[in-house]
Order: structure tokens, then sequence, then C-alpha cells
DNA sequence: TTGTATGCGTTATCAG
DNA sequence: CTGATAACGCATACAA
């Protein structure tokens, strides 16, 4: 049989009355204000009663009286790709720690549902948001740190030192004694993207060849294709799954890897390793970037002023997937 | 400067105010409960000034008068895996449909955080839970559906075929030849791993040589280099990541795939595609799989009894991880 | 058809 | 040191 009823909830009045004290005295002693103003006792048998009977208290009155939630939303364009899972982990141990509770919401690489749903977050139980590659609906004036994004509109910003990856990455190839590389690049229209197709512009001394793809293997071997066609020697993907397609691409076309082609990827996804032959790629601490940001948005909480940039630093992981041209 | 004061909320009661009319009416407005109770113009009134104050209802405020917070907790091993990643989605998207959002509650493949998260879940704003390969702790009555768990403890179960993916697997296996075939299965303990040995000891007629992995790819390594000395023919691995791992052993050892051995996985993971050769694996509908779980946690929030157990079909995706021995 | 009054469980401000 | 008491914003029984 369905449990139609809900299951008895013990609130703080119980646990007074089986302490023998009012119940303000309850909320004072479980809230930890009772520094000095409680006796021992009293306390101890406070205490005593709660565990007894299990008390827990309610969320939705505490976020009532105090206004606030201790409850973050991340933003994330894709919670599939496994960047943002790791990402999210970090997020939320930081949080756990903080004894806040981060909800996640995944736009799914979809932009149109990006406004509706980080308007639903804002009327919902979220005290701030932790934008991934994402801004805030313009007119909403709101707790957030932004991921991944530039400074300057106003949001503080945490993200990864992208520079120095794509320089790693040119040097590496450059190093090896590559001329024709190429750029295998994101689609998806973020900030992030543009920087390093702008780099690779300033240390190749003009944009190389490139290429548009979506973070899938079979969107992104179409347009490595392409790239192939191009007569590189050489390719930096903006993300390993890139990466992947690009492996895709030279398989069909028996172009080999590294021999005939070297590529880069970014991020250090697990599957990286597992490729053949083994990416060369940028490696990321998605999780301390989750963890970073979280910090940065308790801080705002706070009250207090997080830093306007954090730049976290990557490094670049030879492989097996770069040699000489 | 940081913004210490928070945004000025607005209250049904300011949009009471606005529309000349009392705050009951407003909520009867607009919790849809006015057929034929308000007039037309009243409703049109309040309407247009709850649109105009730019109007949230403050969700703790219901969530305490009613009681209900609509929000389930998704609990699972491992968000880092894609796999979960995809569970996740197809569960949001339901309840988005449904007016619901779901937070995620990581485990992080570590079973003593396990307790400690779904507990704080219950005290949380959470009116359900779907909890992926894991149970309810002991005592508490909640709302709950088991993901990936077999029937018999009470709560409905949302479950893939694996014996039919077993069944596929095998099958193929047997149908090209092989007679040594060995099984890489998980390490984590949970029943969907019990019932994949099972059957697969039925098919073959006594349990397979076997060797327990994490969900890495490198500790999946080590453990299939043990498989690798059992002189098997062909593997079954309980997850693509185990497979993965099999191919770095493999690689090591200068075995090839699927000359020398057969690989067949399990979850089709994004990655499988992009193996060297292709994996063979069989494929599931993880997205789907959220989305019936949710579906079935909302019947039963609804005091609805949802179906004891379901099943999700399986398909064999064959590639070219497979051949005769 | 609409308004008044009440309480959900907590925290916080006061008196005592 | 402790206990009344007043909100927080909303939904709803009941009165008008």
């Amino acid at each position: 049989m369905a449990d139609i009823s809900a299951p008895p909830r013990v609130t703080s009045v119980d646990v007074a009355r089986r302490a023998g004290v009012s119940q303000s005295t309850v909320s004072l002693v479980l809230s930890g204000k009772a520094r000095g103003r409680i006796s021992a006792r009293t306390e101890e048998a406070v205490r005593a009663a709660a565990a007894e009977l299990g008390y827990r208290p309610n969320v939705a009155a505490r976020a009532l009286r105090t206004g606030v939630a201790r409850s973050v939303a991340l933003v994330v364009p894709d919670i599939t790709n496994p960047f943002f899972g790791r990402v999210l982990r970090g997020a939320q141990r930081a949080a756990q720690e903080a004894g806040y509770t981060v909800v996640l919401v995944d736009i799914g690489n979809n932009r149109a549902w990006e406004a509706a749903s980080v308007q639903a977050l804002l009327a919902g139980p979220a005290d701030g948001l932790l934008l991934f590659e994402s801004d805030l609906p313009p007119g909403t004036s709101e707790h957030a740190i932004q991921i991944e994004m530039m400074p300057g509109r106003g949001l503080p910003v945490v993200r990864l030192d992208v520079e120095a990856g794509v320089d790693f990455a040119v040097d590496h190839l450059l190093a090896l004694g590559h001329t024709r590389i190429g750029h295998v690049s994101s689609n998806f229209d973020a900030p992030t993207f543009d920087l390093r197709a702008a780099r690779m512009a300033e240390r190749l001394g003009g944009p190389p060849p490139t290429v548009k793809a979506p973070f899938t293997f079979e969107g992104a071997k179409q347009a490595a294709l392409d790239m192939l066609d191009e007569g590189v020697t050489a390719v930096f993907c903006d993300d390993d799954i890139l990466a992947g397609g690009v492996y895709l691409a030279a398989r069909d076309r028996g172009v080999r890897i590294p021999e005939d082609l070297s590529v880069i990827g970014f991020d250090d996804l697990d599957f990286a390793r597992v490729l053949a032959p083994p990416l060369t790629t940028v490696a990321v601490d998605a999780e301390g970037l989750g963890a970073i940001a979280f910090e940065a948005l308790a801080r705002d909480l706070a009250g207090d002023r997080p830093p306007d940039e954090q730049v976290m630093p990557v490094a670049l992981k030879v492989r097996e997937s770069t040699a000489p041209p």
C-alpha cells in the first residue's frame, strides 16, 4: 500500500516538551548560540532529547525565517560531459564542508533553456549561483560567480589559465618542428573558446586554419574531416572530445597519429589515456575549479568580497599523440 | 562594493497592494485555484501586477505551508562517470516538466559517506529519493525509488534488463566460437553486478574466470592483466570503463583486439566509439532510466502506487572488438 | 466573488 | 539563565 501519510515530523516543540524546557531554549541550544546563556545541564538535556527523537530542523521553516537556504546552484552547459561532473564534485565537496547543498542545473547545451532555468532558480532555494560559461539574465541582481568567463561584467570570475594552456600546446608543437598547425574549435559560443583562438593567432602570427565543431565525437569527426583537407601536420583541439573526433576522422582517412598528424587536446578527460595512441593534452584541475568557485561564492554570501579574478594553473601532459612532422 | 543587502523580494502582499486586492486573492489566482471563484477582471489585474513586479513565490514559505518542496534527490555512486550524467539529465528533464527540481547527491564511490548524505537529505528539501544502487538507511520511512536494484525490499524498482544484456553478449561470443570467456567485473558491491555474474555462470554452465576491478582505467588495467594470464579468448566487462582497462592491458601485453582477444562492454558510453577498435557493447538508455525513475517517484508522491518493477530493454551494439577466436 | 484570520516550524527580540 | 512572543510568505477555511 502506498504510504500517503507524511512521516511524522518531529519539531523543536516536541524536543522542548521531552526535555521539559521551552521551544526557544531548544532553538538556542541547537543553533549553537547557547554560549554562556544556557546552563550546561539544560543544554545536555536538550541535546539528549533531540537525539532520542531524531530531531532534524525543518529547512523550509529555517529558510523562511532567516532568508537563506544554505544552498547554491551550479549551472553547467552539459552534465553529460565528464568535465562538468568533476567540477560538480569539487563544488559539492567544498559546499558540504560549509554546510551547503548544491543543486545542479543542466542547460543541455541549449542556450534557449538557459534563461528559463536560471529564472526558475532565482525564485528557488538558491542563495547564489555558480555560472559555468553562462551569464546572469539581465535585470537580475543576485549573488553569483562566473566560471570560465572573462572578468569585466561585474561578477567575480574563476577560470583556467587557458592562455598558458595554448602556449604550452603551440610551443610543444613548434618545438617539434610543426609549421602548419590547425585549430579544431568549439562551436559552443563562450569566451574561453574565443580566447583560445585569439591566443593561437597571436602565437602563430596569424589565424590558423580553423574548423568549428560540436562536443560530440560524430560532429567533431565531420569537422575534422574538413580540417584534414587543409593539409595541416598538427591540430590543437579546444577539448578532448573534439580530439576524439579527430582520431575518428584520421582513422577514416588512413592518416596515422602521430606520424602523419600530431594532435593535442584540452581538459585531460579520463578517456584521453585510453585512446590509441594516448592523447597529449592540457591537464586541468576541474574539481579544484569547482571548489574554488564555491569558496568565492561562499565569501560573497558572507558579505566578504571575493577576488575579482582567480585563475587556475594548467599543465601540458605529453603522451603519444604528438611527434615531429 | 559587495552587495550585502538581499535583493528586495517582492511578496504576494506587494502584488495584492498593487492590484488593489487582498493577499489571499493573489494566492488563489496564482496557484491556479481561481476557477470560477475569482472574476476574470480581478484575475487579469492580479496577473498584470505580478508580471510588472516580477513576482516569484517564495519556495520556502510554500514548502513550509504545504509540507512539500517539489524537489527530489538523486543519489548516484559517481557523477564523474558519464553514465550517471545521462541518468541525471533524464531525471531532470522529466522533473522539470512536472515542475520539480532534482538535487544531485554524489556518493563519490564511497559507501561511508552514503548514509550521512542521505540523512542530510531527509531533513532537507527533498520530497522523495531516487536511489541508484543504494539502499535507504534503515529506520527511515520515505518515498523512494530504487534504480538498478532488485525488487524485494519494499521499494519500487526501475532497472535495466541486464539478464538480456549478458545473454546477448555471451550468445554473440558463443556464436563466434569462443569457449574460454572471462568476466571483468566491478568491485563496487551492487546487485546488478551480482546478477551479471550469476547469469554468466548460468549461461556458461559454471562460473567463468573472473577478476574484480574498480571503475578507473588504471585499476581495470591491473585487473585485466591478471585476466590475460588466464588464457581467455574473450571477455565480458561489467562496464565500458572496465573494457577500456582491458584495452590498456592488451596494449601492454601486445595482445591484439579482436584477433587475439574479443571484448564486450556495457553501457555504450560515448568513448566506446572512439576506442581502437570501436567497442562492441551493450547499449542502454540511461536518460530513459532516469526519466522513468522520476515518473515512478512522482506517482508515489501523488499517492498513486507505482509499478513494483520496471525493466528497460537493452541492445547489443556490435562494433569491431569481437571476432572469432 | 472577495477578504479576514490563522498556522506551518523556525529564529530572534525581549522581558522576567 | 530561560520563556513568551512576534514575524518570515504563503495557502486555505471560513466569513462576508
